[in-house]
DNA sequence: CGCCTCCGTTCCATAAACAGAACGTTCTGT
DNA sequence: ACAGAACGTTCTGTTTATGGAACGGAGGCG
């Protein structure tokens, strides 16, 4: 598992995505060119400043580059690459907060999870259907869906690769009944 | 603003919260006990890899001591701890997803973003009283609310702290229609 | 009181991250 | 075709982050 070198390719995805040089970036973050290249080739391991001055150089934030490279545990399938950026844990449920894309074209059929499961997305862009097999909403960016996860459910995005960020709530099974 | 002060305090912070020692964290670690000691004092400027080694020994992921350094300034307050876990940008909007802890009793008021800014939040644990001043709406675990966040808004938590998940959207100032 | 253990800081040698220069390669314009 | 510039990589010397070994200080126990 190689920290170094995740964090670098990611760097250089960064870095690409914004059509910038390295040498231009070099210039703009006051880095040595010799230090991106190998950075990005994850033949380095960055010092804390020098990760700062390349992050706010590509105007992100830190998280941008590290958060691929923390979350473990991916939770994917067919159209859907996920995340794990949050756990939570109490008397009453867990919940899990993903970072998702789903692939445009491809079709996820997720199987039903157990009853009293609710999952809810939340687009940031792109357009993604989403829900009950059978019964899937478009969503669009901003905007939200939920349902009701103990049953078949599917995911997909017919114009284009959708980003989103899905929240899966599983009630404690034995745990206290959740009055409404 | 020392980004390595800040990153020190933060690390110290977490460490004497679960109650270890210095010297027992540098053996769950590996890593150095001067290491540490200067670290935490602000007075070096962490590696890529000791900081992976120090937040997975402490059991939190690298942006738990990250964060706090670049965002949660923008959302934090009184009675609202935030810690920035993703952040999304594309042409129409930028999207920040926040793992927030609204403290019981207080109350946080935040004054209007720009326009057409939107707040989401989702509960994971206990009960928050979130929205519009004036108009706040009590919203329980599982359950969600949004709200325009371009006038005051604010945050309190009645019956103990909560705990939950808070999106926040920015429209792109020059409007959307960007072609490619 | 000693003695021992553990704590956090400071000192020191080594390994490695960094900046700058030199390099081969690929475009661009004349 | 050539000159020039920009690209990304590799080389070299300096700075510095790191681990291990002191060090002084603060309890715990016989």
């Amino acid at each position: 598992m190689d920290l170094a070198g995740q964090v670098g390719r990611r760097l250089r995805e960064l870095r690409t995505e914004q059509g910038i040089s390295l040498s231009e970036l070099a210039r703009r973050s006051g880095l040595g060119k010799a230090t991106l290249s190998e950075l990005e080739s994850g033949r380095r391991n960055p010092t804390l400043e020098t990760l700062y001055a390349l992050t706010t150089a590509l105007s992100t934030h830190l998280t941008a580059v590290l958060t691929p490279a923390t979350a473990q545990a991916e939770v994917s399938g067919g159209a859907v690459d996920a995340v794990l950026l949050e756990r939570y844990q109490d008397d009453e449920a867990t919940t899990e907060v993903f970072r998702v894309r789903v692939r445009a074209g491809a079709l996820q059929e997720s199987p039903a999870h157990p009853p009293g499961t609710t999952e809810r997305i939340i687009v940031l862009g792109g357009t993604a259907r989403v829900g009950p097999t059978g019964a899937a909403t478009l969503v669009g960016p901003g905007r939200q869906a939920d349902w009701a996860a103990d049953v078949p459910h599917e995911y997909s995005a017919p114009d284009g690769d959708a980003e989103a960020v899905l929240v899966v709530r599983y009630p404690r099974p034995g745990g206290a009944a959740a009055p409404r």
